[in-house]
DNA sequence: GGGATATGTCGGGAATTGTTGACATGTCGG
DNA sequence: CCGACATGTCAACAATTCCCGACATATCCC
């Protein structure tokens, strides 16, 4: 899995709101669209970006179309920022070494 | 501390290698742009952009600036992951649980 | 001091992204 | 069938991002 489109999907607070909103409840666009102050096209291409990064299913349902979480994607760049979690858990027992030897 | 400079530092696939080079060993503003095939400026606005997010810090040596990591505002990231890392975990044991079943 | 070196910043242009209103498609309910 | 509804897509424009070359500043070394 390419993790860049995910990270290019998180890019823009709307669609960080969006799947914040999917991780509560699925939603129909329309739903969706009413929780912004912008367009509902653009919220539509904003869904569009979100299918693209695979980070939302898209189900028909009648007329309305229902965005459900798929959450699979946010592990790979939970992954990419594994390195980094080891760094500042390093940086942190430093410090806590720093805090040992201050007592003595 | 604010989510939203983090996400769109990291959505620029140069400004993502600089940080993984950074965590190797810190490099001074030359050393880095040298990974790139874009030009030298370009490079130190990239760099300019990671200042901004707090995502390095800059040490003046001569007339050399070292970059190094910080990776705190990264744990900021990862906690904004966290909910919907407990997403993916309720699905991989509702896959479990359904794998149980089968097996019955 | 003076030329070479390391680096940030700025102006401008190209490329990309974001937004909107208009339109097309498909569906519902009578 | 027909009007209302839900939604995606498109053309056009605005805003932003990205990149480069040119320049300014500070430092090094002889």
């Amino acid at each position: 899995m390419n993790t860049a489109p995910v990270f290019a999907a998180l890019a823009h607070p709307v669609r960080r709101q969006v799947i914040s909103l999917l991780l509560v409840r699925e939603r129909t666009a329309g739903a969706i669209a009413e929780e912004f102050e912008i367009s509902r096209s653009a919220v539509s291409e904003h869904l569009g970006i979100l299918r693209h990064a695979n980070l939302v299913r898209e189900a028909k349902s009648g007329r309305e179309r229902i965005y459900s979480l798929n959450a699979e994607p946010l592990a790979g760049l939970r992954d990419w920022l594994e390195p980094f979690a080891t760094y500042w858990k390093a940086r942190l027992s430093q410090l806590a070494q720093q805090l040992e030897q201050d007592e003595q």
